[in-house]
DNA sequence: CGAAACATCCGCCACT
DNA sequence: GTAGTGGCGGATGTTT
């Protein structure tokens, strides 16, 4: 009876707490109130427990290494030492499932196990900030990239450091239940709904910022409320009362992408909500979200999350 | 689909 | 000298 999906998190000795409860927070723990059923978790690791985590406490894991090649998703946080070369088990193992067209998914240093077992060669991925240049030097098949909370490349997600594995696990129920579902996630768990899309090739999401009371915020949210209507980034620096190469620095700086693609972002996003809450026509959705066509609205639309409207309301919406 | 018209974006640089 | 601004040009991407 397991039509469930499997996740299964791989650990070693001196686990991180942090980014494995990230993985336990948004597979581990029941949320058929959201979707039933929910996901089927696993923590797997090639050692017998008890292991101890960097914190100190220890933990015993469910299974070992075998777990590995029943995985529908397979979670790596944060690996304690990134000179540390997994064993040839591993590194099997994954390679393996990469084979299958497992999804493979990494918080933080976690990138290096994946590195190892070759699976980043010719992909795009990120890592934690602080290991980015050693990331790329060390596995110079990958195309490393530094500014962004998580890429997704095909099967395989990277993402930076700890926090940001909330961010990509939260994008990987979206893809898997809509954006319905990771919304209410969200707000159980107290995180902002992070705006996001992409599957087809990747994502660019604003590194965490710190001011919130930028001239630009009110600009922001003015535009997400007024989608509907045509912007460009002339009339929306106006509105931020700047001129328009100071406002697309200072945009790059606040959200991580240039105001175009922002916006193009928030319309298919608007999108996706209207598709899965509402019955309207795909036409009347495009109007409704500020694409000048149905036809634009499906080019963005399959650009950014990777299927056509229509097929999304199939998939997502309630019955 | 492809081509022509149009907008965006980013390095560069002069200026405050 | 340092830090931020804004105009320009042309490669790149978007819309029609």
């Amino acid at each position: 009876m397991t039509d469930r999906h499997r996740v299964v998190t791989l650990v070693a000795d001196r686990v991180a707490p942090f980014e494995l409860g990230v993985a336990c927070e948004v597979f581990g723990v029941d949320r058929s109130y959201l979707h039933d059923p929910w996901y089927e978790f696993t923590v797997a690791s090639m050692d017998p427990g008890p292991l101890a985590t960097k914190a100190g406490f220890s933990i015993n894991p469910d299974r070992g290494v075998d777990a590995l090649d029943e995985a529908d998703t397979i979670v790596i946080p944060a690996w304690s030492d990134i000179e540390r070369v997994p064993p040839m088990e591993i590194v099997e193992a994954l390679q393996r499932a990469d084979e299958r067209g497992a999804r493979l998914l990494s918080v933080c240093s976690g990138a290096f196990v994946l590195g190892w077992a070759g699976v980043l060669d010719g992909r795009r991925c990120t890592t934690h900030w602080m290991y980015t240049d050693d990331l790329a030097a060390r596995f110079p098949a990958c195309q490393v990239d530094p500014g962004v909370l998580y890429v997704v490349d095909g099967n395989v997600l990277t993402s930076a450091g700890t926090a940001a594995g909330i961010d990509l696990c939260l994008h990987v129920v979206r893809t898997d239940h809509g954006a319905r579902v990771a919304n209410a996630l969200a707000r159980r768990m107290v995180v902002p709904p992070h705006r996001d899309g992409g599957q087809a090739q990747y994502v660019e999401m604003p590194v965490p910022d710190g001011e919130a009371d930028e001239p630009l915020g009110d600009v922001l949210t003015w535009a997400v409320t007024h989608l509907d209507e045509p912007h460009s980034v002339e009339s929306l620096a106006r509105r931020a009362h700047l001129s328009p190469r100071t406002f697309a620095r200072r945009f790059r700086q606040v959200t991580g992408t240039t105001p175009h693609q922002w916006l193009l972002r928030q319309r298919v996003l608007h999108a996706q909500h209207l598709l899965e809450t509402t019955g309207e026509p795909v036409e009347r959705i495009a109007q409704l979200c500020g694409f000048g066509s149905a036809a634009l609205l499906r080019q963005h639309f399959g650009r950014i999350v990777g299927t056509s409207p229509l097929l999304y309301r199939r998939t997502f919406q309630p019955a």
